[in-house]
DNA sequence: CAAATGTATGATCATTTGTTCATGTATACA
DNA sequence: TGTATACATGAACAAATGATCATACATTTG
């Protein structure tokens, strides 16, 4: 994806700019990042899974992982004693990547 | 931009997904993805310009315009009384338009 | 049913964020 | 020099966020 280097018209609603906001800040948090990464390479993955690889509390994945589901960012469903999530929204993958590619970070 | 659809590897360091949430946490608010799409029609505004077309105080304007600045997403450069702000981090017009084109919102 | 395992939830607290207000600084110009 | 215009800044406060803890709920298995 190459840089936007000419004047760009995006006309953007309000409430359209209010929803970007919404999911850039729901996707704006490390944890977050990672488990977006993680989930971007295995289809989907249990909340302990997620918290052992990460390397946090069981608590704080839950938390995250019911706070991007609840955005629209992921899905999730119960198969036994667990519950796997899976990323719902794919374009934040390309949205993360696009910011990572940028040279100067 | 095609959404991504297949099994994708990111492997971003820790630091490179903390550097990620930070650019992607000074996006996420709505004055402030204006703020990208007048600088993505306009090459550079002045901080009145900004507050007039935004409808919102000069300070607050001036708090955003700053902070934005600082993290190195805009640019700045006095002229007489004015200080004209340019989009520095063209990157996050690519990175607003990937999501404001998702269907659903 | 009881115990074990996996997940969710709510309270709490510290920190960060967004906004406003008052005021300070910089530049131009009469 | 004084005044107007354009920006910046810092204090203050409300609100949102992130982390932790304790505990509740759900499912499986003995």
């Amino acid at each position: 994806m190459a840089p936007t280097t000419a004047p760009v018209e995006m006309n953007l609603s309000i409430e359209k700019m209010e929803k970007v906001a919404f999911i850039l800040k729901t996707t704006a948090h490390p944890t977050r990042i990672a488990i977006v990464q993680l989930l971007a390479a295995q289809e989907s993955l249990s909340v302990n899974d997620i918290s052992e690889r990460l390397n946090i509390e069981q608590s704080l994945a839950s938390h995250h992982l019911s706070g991007m589901k609840l955005k629209g960012i992921l899905s999730s469903s119960r198969d036994g004693k667990n519950v796997f999530y899976a990323l719902k929204m794919r374009e934040v993958v390309d949205v993360i990547q696009c910011i990572a590619a940028c040279t100067f970070l």
